[in-house]
DNA sequence: ATGTTC
């Protein structure tokens, strides 16, 4: 496919619309991080997101944005819940609240840096990784799963596993409304019985991480940061549960795309008007998984503060916790008029303004901490929303894949990038090296040009710069 | 992303 992409600005770009699209496209990105892998189709894939049912404004794309199922990774779409609007699956992603926590620790970097051995020790013998089963908390059955996907972090913390404070700095206090356990199937249920406290595997990671730069001191002061101070990042998601629910819903909308006479430039965009029988089951499973994926990352936050204390005495404070695999129905202004839309955020992060209702008070005036992992061994950002935000609140969610799992384990031995991330002093504590070379630095973009683009194109601003002391990998 | 191909 032939796409033009017309330059607005150094960071924007428009791909005027033409049938079948019903917007246009609109990527946010400078010329060097635009994909231009070979084969990578994700500027062909904002085209074809564009021609859904419903879409409004112009299907976007962040500045991290590559190729994903059906949808771009790095892809933001919003539909009218009100006017035949869809909802799909693989504008979440398989990896339903695949999201990233942020901890800021009651340590410097210089005082632990003796400790620190002993602190990635522990947290590489108590920190549930990899594939298959294996978590932290080892729930009773069916039903007590149930409660876990009707109420995710919060439930966790009903039951002793965090702090309530914890709560105050999750996106939606740490629960999704609408979950409906029973559209989550029997097999979905049996793998999500025993990974809950897991981190999984690919980018998966829990890092301790160390401020290296302040950008904007009263918003760091506000998220409680500070240049030196120690902080724990956890990058995680909904494990096998989310991954089944996303294939059994794909599939069920598959099915039903003829009934709702929807036609698709690929099927990988299946879906069903987000008011509808499918719409509802999928939108219910989702919340359902989502909220496992928050009580997931809230039971990493304990084992995480376990070793902290044991080997430092120091805490961890929630600085916050958002998803960046999910939809959401928002209310938005659309040409001048309040609409009721399903914002699809697949591989984008919520991006609140200051002075948004759903922020915490006090974080009311600087806007909602917007967290940009990088890949092992590189830098992190903590960004800040910003009034203006083009794309419905929404920003980059990191550094996003150049090559493919493939070409990474092509290119790259495990062993040798572990003793090249230990020589530049960073500790790893991986589960297999195969996953070690997949994720590889040199297979990803470059973090720090993502964060100064989603600056420049007035996606979020720039707070801080976290690097890597320690990771623990899957 | 993923009991790494129903």
């Amino acid at each position: 496919m032939d796409i033009t992409l017309v330059e607005e600005t150094p960071f924007r770009f428009r791909i005027e619309r033409q049938v079948p699209m019903r917007v246009p496209g609109v990527v946010f990105a400078t010329r060097e991080l635009l994909p231009q892998a070979a084969g990578d189709k994700a500027l062909e894939q904002v085209v074809n997101v564009a021609t859904l049912p419903g879409i409004v404004r112009a299907s976007y794309a962040m500045p991290d944005v590559h190729w994903g199922y059906g949808f771009p990774i790095g892809g933001v779409a919003a539909t009218d819940m009100d006017a035949g609007g869809v909802i799909s699956p693989g504008g979440v992603g398989f990896d339903i609240s695949c999201g990233v926590r942020l901890l800021a620790a009651g340590i410097d970097r210089g005082p632990l840096a003796p400790r620190m051995r002993r602190l990635m020790d522990i947290l590489g013998d108590t920190v549930p990784r990899g594939l298959g089963p294996g978590g932290l908390w080892k729930l009773s059955g069916r039903s007590q799963l149930g409660e876990l996907m009707v109420s995710g972090a919060a439930y966790a913390v009903e039951h002793g596993r965090g702090v309530p404070r914890d709560l105050e700095r999750c996106e939606d206090r740490g629960t999704l409304p609408g979950a409906d356990p029973s559209q989550v199937g029997q097999r979905a249920v049996d793998r999500g019985l025993r990974q809950v406290g897991s981190l999984g595997s690919a980018n998966h990671f829990l890092e301790v991480q160390a401020v290296d730069r302040v950008y904007d001191e009263p918003t760091a002061t506000a998220f409680g940061l500070h240049t030196g101070q120690v902080c724990v990042m956890i990058h995680c998601g909904s494990r096998g549960l989310g991954h089944q629910v996303c294939s059994d819903h794909v599939h069920a909308m598959d099915q039903s795309l003829r009934s709702f006479g929807i036609e698709l430039p690929d099927r990988q965009l299946a879906c069903a008007p987000a008011v509808s029988t499918p719409g509802s089951a999928y939108l219910g499973a989702m919340a359902a998984a989502a909220n496992y994926g928050r009580a997931n990352r809230q039971l990493l936050t304990e084992a995480a503060r376990h070793a902290f204390t044991v080997v430092a005495g120091a805490g961890l404070d929630l600085v916050y916790d958002v998803s960046h695999n999910m939809a959401k129905i928002e209310t938005h202004d659309v040409d001048g008029v309040r609409r009721r839309l399903c914002v699809h955020r697949k591989g984008a992060t919520r991006a609140l303004p200051p002075g948004h209702p759903d922020l915490p008070d006090d974080l009311a005036e600087v806007g909602q901490p917007v967290l940009v992992p990088g890949t092992m061994g590189t830098a992190s950002y903590v960004m800040a929303g910003v009034v203006g935000n083009a794309a419905f609140w929404s920003a980059a969610h990191g550094a996003g894949r150049v090559w493919s799992r493939h070409q990474a384990l092509r290119r790259v031995r495990g062993e040798q990038l572990h003793e090249e991330l230990e020589s530049h002093g960073i500790a790893v504590r991986p589960k297999s090296w195969r996953a070690l070379a997949e994720e590889a630095p040199d297979a990803y973009k470059d973090v720090d040009a993502v964060a100064v683009a989603t600056e420049g194109a007035g996606l979020a601003r720039l707070v801080a710069r976290l690097v890597p002391l320690g990771v623990v990998k899957g």
